[in-house]
DNA sequence: CTCCCGATAT
DNA sequence: ATATCAGGAG
């Protein structure tokens, strides 16, 4: 396990990495917003842009996607993968925002993760970029990220992953600090093929370590 | 825990 | 061919 001073060498080096690291995820408003997370599970960024290019285009408001079938819903989204769940829960968060939230985005992370399709990540991910409120979405790559250089246990689940993170990061960093690691583990520490050999936390890496002596064998 | 699921990289 | 992708619901 990483020590604090050694965390403090791991976010200095991310900071350097990726300094404008930020939300990839293309909206103009909370509600795209909302849209936007909720279809990138199990899906990547560039994907779901491609899709609400035009989704944004057609669909402006809750109204807007209830007006249509759900298959239509389902049709427009289709390419994004797990589409059916999706397009159910887009309809049914639509139903709840105008029922109960006068057709706006609740700010509250209580509030966000009652609505369909919205868990902990996405409500986190909403709070923080759309609401300015301090969050540490815990993604698959923040996960596997804190997991492969010892920040936290490899069996802690996402919800100790994040607890983890806010005791040992600075409030005033959790956002920034959250798209950073995003970015080192989508560019640079990747699930499949990470770059341990140009890592500058190689040194402090208990993963890296160990794959860098596979690799000499 | 399983299921949902198409696109993309390897 | 298969692992992986800004997860969440049942």
């Amino acid at each position: 396990m990483l020590n604090n001073t050694q965390i403090r060498e791991c976010l200095d080096a991310m900071a350097e990495m990726f300094p404008d690291a930020e939300g990839e995820l293309v909206h103009s408003n909370p509600f795209e917003l909302v849209i936007a997370v909720l279809l990138s599970a199990q899906c990547t960024d560039k994907l779901v842009n491609k899709v609400t290019a035009d989704l944004f285009q057609k669909y402006k408001t809750p109204e807007d996607y209830l007006a249509v079938p759900l298959e239509e819903v389902e049709n427009d989204i289709r390419s994004i993968g797990l589409y059916r769940s999706k397009a159910k829960n887009i309809q049914k968060l639509c139903r709840t925002l105008i029922d109960n939230y006068n057709g706006e985005v609740p700010k509250t992370k209580d509030e966000l993760v009652k609505l369909a399709g919205v868990g902990r990540k996405t409500a986190n991910v909403v709070a923080s970029v759309a609401f300015n409120e301090p969050s540490i979405a815990v993604d698959t790559h923040v996960e596997r990220v804190s997991k492969r250089l010892g920040i936290c246990r490899w069996k802690d689940s996402v919800v100790e992953v994040e607890n983890t993170l806010m005791r040992k990061v600075p409030r005033d960093e959790w956002s920034v600090t959250h798209h950073r690691m995003i970015f080192f583990g989508r560019y640079h520490c990747k699930a499949r093929n990470p770059n341990c050999p140009e890592c500058p936390l190689l040194y402090l890496c208990r993963e890296g370590k160990k794959r860098m002596k596979k690799i000499e064998v």
